[in-house]
DNA sequence: ATATTCATGTAACAAGTTACATGATTAG
DNA sequence: CTAATCATGTAACTTGTTACATGAATAT
């Protein structure tokens, strides 16, 4: 199990709230490693008490407190041990290709409208990729940027985000087309 | 939960055993979702009492016996229903990404040698798509294939390993190039 | 000789999912 | 005035993982 290292690895940035963490597992982090809210907090409870990040609570006067964590000196140590362990294959499960693979059995306009549905999300994702991208190179060009962030890792995991989504978009267009040729009338 | 749609989607091109799932689950159905033996073995059971699915014990004279099971009327209409429901998204779970993104903390060599792997198995997994695909088109030409084939869904999804594939061995080798210009020493 | 393939399972444990629960604030 | 955001959790249930277990046949 390595929720717990996709977690360590979310906080290289800099410090974070559950919260925080909830919604970059659901933008950036969310291109690797899947998790919901419930898992989050359930690890930042385990990681705090193994002492692999460190929490504080921030009052707030217009807003819920909220409890602020990074990592220790221990959870670095923990994240880089971690590169050097051998890891498990990468791990998917995406119903829309269980629907596509059953397409012949299936109702093909609620495959067809599964994959626009594909198209936009991504095209959506992509978009917020490039901002954040952007946000990262702040003027710079790439090359300038890789050579002179304190970090590549964030940017290389935001590269892959892109292209697997540029990617997607491609493929859903394939099959789009595929299909519209096979079943012209619906 | 539609580790039993991928079951049934599975078993849509022909009956099969539960240890020829678990290959197929590594070959091609596991580039869209991963399951263990166990797993597949369990599940196997369950669509059995549920009816949608009917196994029948092939006895063999120099291999253990086997049960080979095929998809019941209501097993294709669980399916046809399935690409009806609103699907959740993509479920990825990459530990090699979790090591890029902190290979600035990490183990440089460790990360640079995780990267060379993902990129032979995902040369072995293409060229294993690639002689899939050829066995599929057995001689004819792509459109020729899509316009003719009893079913296009398996090969939609194949198309999909493809791109997967080709994608993760371009990320992987710009990513090392990357860590090269950053890291030239170790 | 040794490893891999064929073929199926059980049991204990770890992890993930879903529903429920609360409650103030701010943006539209 | 309604929806979304901020902020965190508990509890019940469903899945997934890992280790163990067996045993013959074939390929190297």
């Amino acid at each position: 199990m390595s929720l717990r290292h996709a977690v360590l690895a979310a906080l290289l940035p800099g410090e974070a709230s559950g919260y925080d963490l909830a919604k970059l597992f659901r933008a950036s982090v969310g291109n690797f490693w899947v998790a919901t809210p419930q898992q989050l907090y359930r690890e930042l409870e385990r990681l705090d008490e193994d002492g692999l990040i460190a929490g504080h609570v921030v009052e707030q006067q217009r807003r819920p407190n909220k409890r602020v964590y990074s990592l220790t000196r221990a959870g670095r140590a923990e994240l880089a041990e971690y590169t050097r362990e051998p890891a498990r294959d990468t791990f998917i499960k995406d119903g829309l290709l269980v629907k596509v693979q059953a397409v012949d059995v299936g109702d093909q306009p609620a495959v067809r409208q599964a994959l626009q549905a594909r198209i936009e999300q991504s095209r959506a994702r992509l978009s917020g990729y490039e901002a954040l991208r952007d946000r990262m190179l702040d003027g710079a060009s790439e090359p300038d940027y890789l050579a002179s962030a304190p970090a590549v890792g964030p940017y290389l995991t935001l590269l892959r985000g892109l292209r697997f989504e540029s990617e997607n978009i491609e493929w859903a267009q394939q099959a789009l087309e595929v299909l519209e040729r096979r079943f012209p009338a619906g």
